[in-house]
DNA sequence: GGGTCAAGCGGACCACGGTCCGTTTTATTC
DNA sequence: GAATAAAACGGACCGTGGTCCGCTTGACCC
């Protein structure tokens, strides 16, 4: 039925067949690739030629070299989202605003590990994107904890605070500059416990 | 004399005399486009082309491109700079130091109307040249400033605040989400402010 | 002035991100 | 199954940042 003949619509979310496939051959070709020669060596032509598409198709699907470190990030990150957001405290819900900050910076921190290269590669050139959806998430998520301590501007703190976190300071800090996580911890808990009191 | 008879030392600061001129015909061709064309739009040949020099002696000069807009934007940046660091209080040395970090934040957000532009693109790509002798004065004044209120990790700190304070997104926050200069100020404000307490 | 040689120069060259457009696939309709 | 047209494909192509290397300049010494 539908209405109207002219609609095409067909995978699970309105993509076709072929470019729901392409979509994860080329974000397993990208994973692979981060995974063996680091997020900064990839490039768009060798995960087109991984994947075995063209590479019009890269950017047909991702937009840019930007969007597909996006996509990347968004799948390693979507267990990340779903702890503070429905996780168990302190980083879930159930926990006081200022203990869920803190357990917010520290799980961010600890993350760099695991993820920071992709992080980083989403960040940079062409200024970070800070309104895609994943980033508008977690502003939204600190505003709130932010209004729950009574900070007088959550919006623009929630930019501050992301602005702390972000993975290119956060990798800098701790490889290039040998600081600590516990460190880095410390500081971030300070950091919002003063803006508590 | 000298000691030694390999020594080559010619320009002010050991520069040979056709590379310093140069060096300022780079300078200048560079700020023309950068106020023609923005800062977005300067490529590496059309400064060289315009400078009368081969590409090549913009990358002997600057390094890189950000090099190029890093040197642009010291030269914008040294009034400020003297300023914050010998000018009249509140922003230089006089006033108390909770009322001077507040004065710098402001200075900060106001100065990007004028050189915002130079100063994102030089944060942008490859990831901020947080190591950059400009970057690390700003951090080394504001732990100063921080271990003047009495923070307790004044170096991380001092990265968290250039973070906040970052051309990114200052000028995404006032340009592309419409936030006032007062608003950004106010925010900055409340937050060493907090931070003293 | 003439010789010497590090420093500087220039522009051809390369790699990579991103675009374009003619061709192929796919879902739908009859 | 044949027809149809929207959607997707692929790879040649382009602009730009950055490198390389043979040639030139100019500071120093005699």
């Amino acid at each position: 039925m539908q209405g109207e003949g002219l609609l095409r619509v067909t995978g699970d979310d309105g993509e076709r067949m072929d470019a729901a496939r392409n979509r994860r051959l080329l974000l397993d070709a990208a994973a692979e690739i981060v995974a063996t020669c680091g997020a900064e060596r990839l490039t768009t032509d060798a995960v087109a030629r991984r994947a075995g598409v063209g590479k019009g198709t890269v950017f047909r699907r991702f937009g840019s070299r930007a969007g597909l470190m996006h996509a990347l990030a968004d799948e390693a990150g979507r267990e990340f989202q779903q702890a503070f957001m429905s996780g168990p405290p302190p980083l879930g819900p159930g926990a006081p605003p200022l203990e869920r900050l803190i357990a917010f910076g520290e799980a961010s921190i600890a993350r760099m590990r695991l993820d920071g290269q992709i992080l980083r590669a989403t960040e940079q050139q062409g200024g970070p994107d800070l309104e895609h959806p994943t980033q508008r998430l977690v502003r939204l998520h600190l505003a709130m904890l932010l209004r729950g301590i009574g900070v007088s501007d959550p919006e623009v703190g929630a930019y501050h605070l992301a602005a702390v976190l972000n993975a290119g300071l956060l990798l800098h800090l701790q490889d290039d500059r040998g600081m600590s996580g516990e460190r880095l911890t410390a500081s971030w808990a300070a950091l919002v416990t003063a803006l508590a009191a």
